[in-house]
DNA sequence: AAACAAGTTAACGAT
DNA sequence: TAACTTGTTT
């Protein structure tokens, strides 16, 4: 701990007061070693635990110092340096520059579909997400197409290296790099350029780096390249927590320190300071399985604590209230909150979708709750219009942002006219937005949606120069320069200016609009116009100093601007509806982002890099009473009470590690330690008997996790009054079998039988159960339901029928006492056509069955015609008559 | 262009 | 099952 220089790997076992350890040792450099605090750079994997770490560093430092250590997390540290350095990476013309714009998942699964379409490969054999995935990993792994290619042992991998390079070639083309780039590119650069490399190395002597065990190759390479010689670096972390290895984290990274740094000091941090001796005691002995750790024992001194509780639940419903009913007694104890220092509950399950019956669950205890995850604010449909107009005003290369708003809201330019411009740039090598501009110079679309184009062009080149009043003039100075030899683009610069302004054009002097290539390339780096300041001192807050005011719209104008040109509000408020309206409140709480932003002093490039950044652990209340989040985002967290839900193999471990015994297996193994350490006093386990998955319409019966016998017998005490613990998997109990385990608890807290309670629990007197029901009894096959049993023989019903009446298929979900209809009753006049028979359709003229599927309302005929070919017709809409 | 319906897929984890 | 995509229609 208080060696300074060299390299250091502490090993801090889960609730060693890891983050402690790293703000401390970074105080004690600054006042005790005299370090510069700005030489000091520490990383972490999320912008919570940075922003954490910042701000206990500060507190220790008593807001004395000025600088401050940098502290982020390795994406934004290294879209910084890509920021301010990119361009040192150009190669004449070639390259990205400093406006780039960060693609996310979406982005970059747009692009690959567009390339597999384009390829003429089949995106449902392949789809674009497993090719994103796969390229990911590559990238993850520094494995770059031509690597891929020559690796691939299969025409699939063959294929992937091939669009893995098509894809990179388009990135480029959008000026845009995805998450992964972020890594490489970084270290790319560092590799390429000398001065660059030196230049952080210089200015970073100390480096920290938090959670070690989840780095991954990139990360790797990063860090040893900012050591440089000094290596003055202090690796953080723990083996036992590697979760992350889907993502490229290589648990080598931290088992091999030592050989990395053969001088490099180790500390062990043994000591747990959060969890009971029983919890600590269950959790090790889990972990205890795995072979590759290198082995750490923790200990406490609150020794002793309650149980590890069991529960098995008939299934998913009645285990999601069972946690309600047993949150809702943590609640109502009055000493919780301050004998757990605010930290309250947790349901931690291992996917997302587990999600669901929980917070049905709560909600109907009335327990008000966070969830982590799910879907966020920036991947609401309408923020990720405005911020793809953002994003296009700082880039207009970027074509998923220009695609996703072209026609949004819709401005009459259809699928036709995107065509028309999207085959352009292809042919030239375009980027879309480019081949926009030269699409309306060579009046290569009909005129009406010719003047959408134009105005939707103007509206963006507006907002640039808007964003930069100098914009034109640079602009000019630019083309002057540099686009002298394009002959091409020039004359598409003429023919842009020669087009009939819009009436929005016309409000702005703004010269040639001409903005399009060169300014594009160069210039849109809006935040170009406060260059970043030399390397040496970076504080964001100087930043604002530069900014002379009057000069350039604010953020919050600018978003005003789009909202007012774009009509977006209008045309949400015509639509009326709820939903419409719960939209435009989302687009005023990024407008206050905005405005936030504004006064932090961030530019728009800022603004939009946080929100590209921005993760969903970040917005986590460590003082919310409860939370209910994935394992995974539960890491670095700890509460008072902990449940891990779904503890059945298949779920947990997930189905795709149980092939892979030693690898996989061993980081699910891994991320059960992670939950069960999150527990400071209480930790509860659950299973549910029977799971429905995949919305299957019957529930599976499920295995006991195997972790569950990984933990010593005696420390657990079962909760539920379901005997055999994990024996016996695969025995069916028959529908009303589940009535048997409830009984008033005989846990001793007589108030937690969740039955009891629920039944005082205020609910509406809701539509689809009657009203005298108890919420218990509601619960999927806690009881031979009537529902549940005529769903049952629905559904059999239906798959045996053939060719299934649709009607009778829904009427599973609604009406469920629906009867299959008597007969089919024939839909139009057409019925009774059978093969051979000749007829006339309207379109396609006269032709001759050849096919018939299915009976009545959804019959689908397969129809030769003469001029068309041969159709597949829904006989309902088809309209044919005999011949 | 928009409305509708059939068909498909999803769901492992997240910077 | 539910959300989304795709294809078909007017």
């Amino acid at each position: 701990m208080e060696a300074t220089e060299g390299p250091l790997l502490i090993l801090a076992g889960a609730g060693s007061g890891k983050t402690r350890v790293i703000t401390h040792r970074i105080a004690w450099l600054i006042r005790e070693k005299n370090v510069a605090p700005d030489s000091i750079l520490a990383v972490t994997f999320t912008n919570k635990a940075a922003g954490e770490m910042a701000e206990r560093v500060e507190e220790l430092l008593g807001h004395s110092s000025l600088a401050k250590p940098q502290i982020s997390t390795f994406h934004s540290f290294c879209v910084r340096i890509l920021r301010r350095d990119i361009e040192a990476l150009k190669l004449g013309d070639k390259g990205l520059t400093r406006a780039f714009t960060i693609f996310d998942e979406n982005d970059q699964q747009g692009i690959l579909k567009q390339i597999m379409k384009r390829m003429g490969l089949d995106t449902k054999q392949l789809t674009p997400r497993t090719v994103q995935s796969r390229i990911s990993w590559a990238k993850n792994h520094m494995v770059d197409p031509q690597d891929y290619f020559l690796n691939s042992k299969d025409p699939t991998s063959d294929r992937i290296a091939h669009i893995f390079q098509a894809y990179q070639a388009e990135l480029r083309k959008n000026n845009a790099m995805d998450f992964d780039d972020l890594l490489l590119e970084a270290v790319r650069l560092l590799k390429l350029s000398a001065e660059v490399r030196e230049r952080y190395q210089r200015r970073y002597q100390y480096l920290l780096v938090d959670e070690y065990q989840d780095t991954n190759r990139p990360q790797y390479e990063l860090m040893k390249l900012l050591a440089g010689e000094h290596k003055n670096v202090c690796a953080v972390g723990d083996e036992d927590q590697s979760i992350y290895s889907w993502r490229g984290a290589d648990i080598r990274n931290i088992l091999e320190f030592e050989r990395d740094f053969p001088d490099a000091r180790i500390i062990r941090l043994e000591q747990n300071y959060r969890s009971t001796g029983v919890i600590l005691e269950a959790a090790g002995s889990v972990v205890a399985n795995n072979v590759r750790r290198k082995g750490k024992k923790l200990w406490t001194e609150r020794q002793g604590g309650s149980h590890i509780g069991y529960y098995e639940a008939p299934d998913g419903e009645n285990e999601a209230l069972f946690i309600a009913d047993k949150i809702q007694a943590f609640l109502r104890q009055p000493e919780s909150a301050s004998e757990t220092r605010g930290r309250g509950a947790a349901v931690l399950y291992r996917i997302n979708s587990q999600s669901r019956l929980i917070e049905e669950a709560m909600r109907r205890y009335n327990i008000s709750y966070t969830m982590v995850g799910g879907f966020s604010f920036y991947e609401r449909a309408e923020v990720k219009d405005l911020l793809a107009y953002l994003r296009l005003v700082r880039n207009p290369h970027d074509s998923m942002a220009l695609q996703r708003v072209i026609n949004t809201p819709a401005r009459g330019i259809g699928k036709t006219t995107l065509e028309t411009v999207e085959r352009l740039a292809l042919e030239t090598g375009q980027s879309t937005w480019d081949a926009v501009a030269a699409a309306i110079a060579d009046r290569l679309i009909p005129a009406r949606a010719l003047m959408a184009l134009e105005s939707f062009r103007q509206l963006i080149l507006d907002a640039q120069a808007m964003m930069d009043p100098d914009f034109a003039g640079k602009l000019a100075a630019d083309v002057a320069e540099s686009k002298a030899g394009e002959a091409d683009i020039g004359f598409n610069f003429g023919a842009v200016r020669g087009e009939p302004a819009t009436p929005a054009g016309q409000n702005r002097p703004l010269e040639g609009p001409a903005g399009s290539e060169g300014a594009s390339d160069r210039e849109q780096g809006n935040e170009g116009t406060r260059e970043p300041e030399d390397d040496e001192e970076d504080g964001d807050e100087e930043k604002s100093a530069f900014r002379s005011p009057g000069d350039a719209a604010t953020l919050p104008e600018l978003i005003r601007f789009v909202i007012d040109r774009t009509g977006y509000i209008k045309a949400l408020e015509a639509e009326g509806t709820p939903e419409a309206f719960s939209r435009i409140e989302n687009l005023k709480e990024l407008a206050n982002a905005a405005h936030d932003a504004e006064e932090r002093g961030e530019t728009l490039g800022e603004f939009l890099d946080h929100a590209a950044l921005a993760a969903d652990t970040d917005q986590i209340d460590p003082n919310a009473r409860v939370t209910l989040m994935t394992l995974h985002a539960a890491k670095g967290l700890e509460f008072s009470l902990v449940f891990l839900a779904g503890m059945e193999d298949g779920l947990f471990p997930h189905s795709r590690t149980l092939n892979d015994p030693e690898g996989d297996l061993e980081e699910e193994r891994r991320l059960c330690y992670v939950g069960m350490t999150r527990a400071m006093n209480t930790l509860i386990l659950t299973r549910a008997h029977y799971r429905r998955r995949y919305g299957a319409d019957v529930p599976e019966a499920s295995i006991p996790s195997r972790f569950l016998e990984e933990v010593p017998e005696p420390l657990i005490e079962n909760l539920g009054n379901r005997s055999p613990r994990w024996s016996t998997p695969g025995y069916r109990p028959s529908f009303g079998a589940s009535r048997s385990h409830r009984r008033p608890g005989e846990t001793g807290e007589t108030h937690f039988n969740y039955e009891d309670e629920s039944q005082e629990v205020p609910r509406a007197p809701a539509h689809e159960f009657s009203p005298r029901r108890s919420p218990a009894s509601k619960v999927g096959g806690a009881e031979p339901s009537v529902e549940n049993i005529a769903r049952f023989f629905g559904s059999k019903a239906v798959a045996g029928r053939a060719g299934g009446a649709p009607q009778f298929r829904s009427g599973v979900g609604s009406g469920r006492d629906a009867r299959p209809p008597m007969d089919i009753p024939a839909a139009n006049g057409a019925s009774g056509l059978r093969k051979g028979q000749r007829v006339f359709h309207t379109k396609y003229g006269e032709g001759t069955v050849l096919v018939r599927e299915g009976e009545g309302e959804d019959a689908k005929l397969t129809v030769h015609f003469a001029r068309h070919g041969i159709k597949k017709l829904m006989e309902k809409f088809a309209n044919l008559k005999k011949v």
